[in-house]
DNA sequence: CGCCAAATTGACTGGTATCAAGCTACGTGG
DNA sequence: CCACGTAGCTTGATACCAGTCAATTTGGCG
């Protein structure tokens, strides 16, 4: 079966040995998200398909009856407000769902756009509902996946209320490196699949900023571009980034 | 049975005529919300309560085992994070839930503090769940209290990202003064309930220019400050605040 | 090769934060 | 009753971070 292009390559990626501490979490997170497809594929038998970079699973004001469930790839999710802007209000990766902030409205708030080629499963939102009343366990992984996508929103919230733009960046790398390494993707080297602005507009920074703070991050040695594409980070000391991420007030000449 | 001091005096508030094209929404929240409760009371006696102003329902860290459904009152949410920053997260009323956020972790995320006297239902989370699969209608209505509650942190996101501090307190009245008259509450004329140094926090602003903002849409009449208080605030021409919510580029002095 | 989107970098501007000085309301105790 | 302290609020002066505008470089692709 086809899969991502990039993420598919180390099985098992080079883990930095300080990061060893969150292996426990980091085999529980891939455990859980084999456990939660497992659970829907036996229950509800979700039609499965690829998609390829660009293409939209649904967009703002479609009407809502699906859910989608990701098996592999990379999602961006943008919302348009009535005049007019554009923003980037989530990434979604493995294991991630698509479509619960539908629920309520009965229609889609955003566009959900495939960043990368990626395996989507979905499923009738009325068949999830009777599945869910058959089989306890399935929902209890449904609204798991609710609460943990609160809970991410409400810390994303949080980053971006509070911090300068050189810590956003920086937790924005912080967070996106953890979330591939919980996935059993290479952590330490990845592909943003996403321009500077739409990294900036999902910060809330326009795209010259995000270029300088990468800039300035990289002369700090806190990351690295590889060679080529500038897209493509490297994280060569992820606890030295946890560590500015968290105190912020450290050697680094970035205040 | 005991509740809000400020939110029960009129039944039906006075409205300006300009907002009748809500009524509709407004009504039907009303209706959601009333039906929302009794399906819960039907389905699952939850334990009632009555606090007060500064009550804690739930810390951060404590172990989830239940879910909280506001009747009356209201409540901030207040996250803390590890290296010490406070940050207001959600504000609460009447119809919403408690908790959800801490359903994955199986720990509270924020404290639940109450801002006034408030009614709240307690049910055991298991027992929701029991109840949820012998009641279609009730897990359709959690699922979509999720999903709302979802797509509400994801504007207010929006918002805070992307506005000018003008317009963030603007559409944080705004909101607030919808939330109150969907439910049947008085939206002309309101307390705030909260600092400026909470609205600064909750918005990603300081106090300073809360009050700074404050006084300007005085200035500009979109507001009123009730005399004695200015924690009370008073929307004379609701309408032309909306307009300065969407357009920002009115007649207004405020660029 | 030449075009175009993306990214980088610099100079300048402006909106908020910060620092600081009162003001107001309210409760407490003399 | 008034003096006093305190918490919340307002307003002004200044500093600084990030936005804006602009010039240039880089990389991808027909």
């Amino acid at each position: 079966m086809q899969t991502a292009t990039q993420h598919t390559a180390p099985r098992v990626p080079a883990r930095p040995a300080a990061v060893d501490g969150r292996c426990d979490a980091w085999n529980d997170e891939q455990q859980r998200i084999a456990d939660t497809l497992k659970l829907i594929a036996a229950a509800l038998e979700p039609k499965r398909r690829i998609v390829h970079a660009g293409e939209v699973i649904y967009r703002a004001g479609e009407r809502f009856s699906q859910l989608h469930i990701l098996n592999s790839g990379f999602f961006k999710l943008v919302s348009m407000s009535s005049d007019g802007r554009e923003q980037v209000v989530g990434l979604r990766l493995r294991g991630d769902w698509l479509g619960f902030s539908a629920i309520a409205q009965g229609s889609y708030g955003c566009d959900a756009i495939a960043l990368d080629t990626a395996e989507v499963w979905t499923v009738r939102y009325d068949a999830l509902l009777q599945a869910c009343a058959e089989h306890p366990a399935l929902m209890i992984s449904v609204h798991e996946a609710m609460s943990r996508e609160m809970m991410r929103d409400r810390d994303s919230l949080m980053a971006i209320c509070t911090l300068p733009a050189d810590a956003r960046v920086a937790t924005f790398l912080h967070y996106w490196a953890q979330a591939l390494a919980m996935r059993g993707l290479r952590a330490d080297q990845f592909s943003l699949r996403l321009t500077r602005a739409e990294i900036g507009n999902y910060l809330g920074l326009t795209l010259e900023t995000v270029s300088r703070v990468l800039s300035r991050l990289a002369r700090a040695e806190l990351i690295a571009f590889n060679e080529k594409s500038r897209r493509d980070i490297c994280i060569p000391d992820f606890p030295a980034l946890a560590a500015y991420v968290e105190g912020r007030d450290l050697r680094t000449g970035l205040h």
